[in-house]
DNA sequence: ACTGAATATTCTCTGACTGGAATATTCGGG
DNA sequence: CCCGAATATTCCAGTCAGAGAATATTCAGT
């Protein structure tokens, strides 16, 4: 990870919105995806993407992959992290998007779905 | 002014050394050429480029033309600008940089050239 | 008007990303 | 072993940004 690839991360609406997620907690492809509502393809290529400049970290469980910000910070990534909840006002999807992503928690909890719940297990 | 132009922004270094110059005040291009050692035409068109994404400002003076922050500010570019100075480890010719620039406007004060000197005047 | 300094723009080529569609891969269950 | 879910990769076409070289523009001084 270094201040160039970051900014590169940084700069494309999408990957905002996904690290928007992460920074709440690990999530895995199809969460991402369905909250998002975007083509996997789309959401895959971008997790790829910011994966391979460092900033996200992804672990297989099953069928399952789960990203997560990686472990490794930087200055500069930790202080934008932060920015994100400044650019609510710019981003109003960033809001739209945790709710979805917290009703989405809460209905993985109902139907003790066998689907990973970062938020109740580490993998 | 937006986030994802000022990310868009930051993801080149030249850019970089070009926004830790201006952040210490307003310079003309032939100033910033010249602490760089980048071809003119390089160093005009990134200016451009920032220009355009609303970092920054410009203003003709004779035949100068001299760059500064653009007065609207956003908080995202603030803070971004506040990092630059954690970022000397990895890029350690932001501090070259600086140097150069004090040295500069040293010899300009000191041959009291015509080119107008930013420490001095506003334009 | 001409010259030179300072700056901007244009052209061409190239590399990096994007999106969509399609295909491949991996893995658990029947 | 086949199927479907989850994910990754590939292919293709389009756009954007970067580099270098060359040219254009603007302006002050002579």
């Amino acid at each position: 990870m270094n201040t160039i690839s970051i900014y590169k991360c940084l700069c494309d609406p999408i990957r905002l919105r996904i690290l928007n997620l992460v920074k709440d907690g690990p999530l895995c492809v199809c969460h991402i995806q369905e909250i998002l509502e975007e083509p996997q393809a789309k959401v895959s290529k971008q997790l790829t993407y910011m994966k391979n400049h460092g900033l996200l970290e992804s672990s297989r469980c099953c069928n399952w992959t789960v990203y997560r910000l990686a472990e490794a910070s930087h200055p500069v990534f930790e202080s934008n992290l932060k920015c994100l909840q400044d650019c609510q006002g710019e981003f109003p999807v960033f809001k739209v998007d945790l709710a979805a992503r917290r009703k989405l928690i809460l209905r993985l909890k109902k139907e003790e779905s066998s689907c990973p719940i970062p938020e109740l297990t580490r993998w």
